[in-house]
RNA sequence: GGCCCGUUGGUCAAGUGGUCAAGACGGGGGCCUCUCACGCCCCAAACGGGAGUUCGACUCUCCCACGGGUCACCA
């Protein structure tokens, strides 16, 4: 018999009145950007109606359970800043919010549905694969019409069994989805799903639907995959006599046109693009977008913050069709936030990358940090342009001759020799002085700044392309430093020469 | 194979019967400039195909093609 009494309790419980969402996602160890995405809509969903932000964790696959793997799920909610309104971590009303520590609640309601006559005891032995078969039969289930009693009684001598859900042999479900519309598909080609396993364990199919109902989800969002047997949810709710929440299907996240994004094929995940240098609030942005976009007057923005997006955010505005990740484009988007940082802050972010390449001290990070800024998209390009500041590079005396500068290689040898004791001369090594000592040069040979500062950049970095321009990488060369290089420039223009 | 879903430039996308079919990324060109970058300007680039409905279809209907999903005691 079912436990009423417990169901009755539990009824109870449910929380009303406000749009809850929920992120549940199995701990696989791997947050990939599908994951990511359908986290941070359902996260938008609740913001935008002010409801509540649910994590429950579905870890009833016994066979992938993977260590530390909950630990990504809340080192990523909480580094995208997606906090959850309940969870395993902060409790709640309808606690536990762990599948693993619900066990029990399934095998009760699904005692309760085979009361009702939605669901049968099956003692069939497990069928093997018969995959690829080519067509897919259904055929009446010999313990479709066991009588409960007798059902019942074989049960108690203990004969193994899965429980499976009852669909109506004939007719139509329709079933709504938020994004998809309505899709109506003839009964006879669902299977009588099992609800419970041979081990008493739920399938997913089944302890969603349950833990949604329990935990009073209004809106259910997860992946495109599901959408296929979300009929079957119809009729489940229904044979509970329950309500039906909004359900919302997202699209998945491709990585070309015919496959999805996964660990399989090496596609980064949140964690991956971190390393590669992109910035969470990056991520967060276009992800969104990929899948998504803005409506009305904010059609033609693509920059949001989170906060933005929670008070954009409509469900309308999700697409039906699959959207390819593209690299550029969150490339395009981390340099637009690296930019927008606060100099500090971009500092300290880059300082450990500009440590990789310039290991001398003298040199201050928060310096190069700021030429650096307005110059990369990611962090990880850091290193690779600022070598030459920890040590001059060996570099071809061509450098120095540049045609839209209009400098020659005896041109150049001349500026370096004149500007050379006027930088000696200079007490405070500031950017100003320093640029004023070459404006002051172009002035006197009637020449354009770039011819001055063209050969004086080379010869300091020793480099065709660098952040920053003659005048901070002197500085921040600091005086000895600066006049050794331009000295080095001066010997080596004259071996050219000779 | 059955069922379901999808199809606007290379990519993300707006569009909801009448538009020269937005915008962004990427690409190309130019300007600015002490190199690079930023910024600004310009250019190329799309409605999968075929029948309908209509005075008029990217927008509605049907068929086809292609792509994807699903058909587990996995999630």
């Amino acid at each position: 018999m079912a436990d009423l009494a417990f169901i009755n309790e539990m009824e109870a419980k449910i929380p009303t009145g406000k749009v809850r969402t929920r992120f549940a996602p199995s701990p696989t160890g791997y947050m990939h950007v599908g994951n990511l995405r359908t986290a941070l809509y359902t996260y938008l969903i609740a913001k935008h109606y002010d409801g509540t932000f649910i994590l429950r964790i579905e870890d009833t696959d016994q066979g992938r359970l993977v260590e530390g793997a909950t630990d990504v799920i809340y080192r990523t909610m909480a580094q995208c800043r997606l906090p959850h309104d309940e969870g395993p971590d902060i409790g709640g009303p309808v606690a536990p919010y762990i599948q693993s520590e619900r066990k029990g609640f399934y095998i009760k309601y699904a005692q309760w549905l085979v009361e009702k006559g939605h669901a049968y005891y099956c003692f069939c032995e497990k069928q093997e694969s018969e995959e690829d078969s080519g067509s897919f039969e259904r055929e009446a289930d010999p313990c479709r019409s066991i009588s409960l009693e007798d059902a019942l009684k074989l049960v108690e001598e203990g004969k193994p069994y899965v429980i499976r859900q009852r669909i109506p042999s004939e007719g139509t479900v329709t079933f709504k989805d938020e994004i998809y519309g309505e899709i109506t598909v003839p009964c006879d080609t669902l299977d009588d799903q099992v609800l419970i396993k041979r081990d008493g364990l739920p399938t997913y199919n089944f302890a969603n639907v349950v833990d949604d109902h329990m935990m009073g989800i209004t809106h259910v969002v997860r992946g495109s995959e599901y959408l296929s047997s979300a009929p079957k949810y119809n009729l489940l709710y229904e044979g509970f006599g329950w309500s039906i929440p909004k359900y919302v299907h997202c699209p998945p996240v491709m990585r070309d046109a015919h496959a999805k994004m996964s660990k399989r094929h090496g596609d980064p995940s949140y964690e991956d693009l971190l390393a590669q240098g992109y910035l969470t609030e990056a991520i967060v942005n276009y992800v969104t977008l990929l899948g998504w976009s803005p409506k009305g007057e904010n059609a033609e923005r693509e920059i949001f913050s989170l906060e933005e997006l929670g008070r954009v955010f409509e469900l309308e505005g999700i697409s039906k069709s699959p959207a390819i990740f593209d690299i550029n484009k969150l490339t395009y988007f981390n340099s637009e936030y690296i930019r927008a940082l606060e100099p500090e802050r971009f500092a300290a972010l880059a300082e450990p990358y500009i440590r990789q390449a310039v290991k001398n001290e003298a040199i201050c990070p928060a310096a190069i940090a700021a030429l650096l800024q307005q110059r990369c998209e990611k962090l990880t390009d850091i290193p690779e342009k600022i070598g030459f500041f920890d040590a001059l590079p060996e570099y071809e005396p061509e450098f120095y001759v540049h045609k839209k500068s209009k400098t020659t290689l005896e041109g150049c040898l001349e500026t370096l020799r004149t500007i050379l004791p006027r930088f000696e001369a200079l007490d405070n090594w500031s950017d100003e002085n320093i640029l004023k000592v070459m404006e002051d040069l172009a002035a006197e040979t009637e020449s354009k700044n770039a011819k001055i500062m063209w050969p004086v950049r080379i010869a300091v970095s020793g480099s065709m392309v660098t952040p920053g321009g003659a005048v901070e990488i002197t500085r921040i060369l600091g005086k000895d430093e600066a006049l050794k290089r331009i000295e080095a420039g001066i010997a080596k223009l004259e071996a050219a020469l000779a």
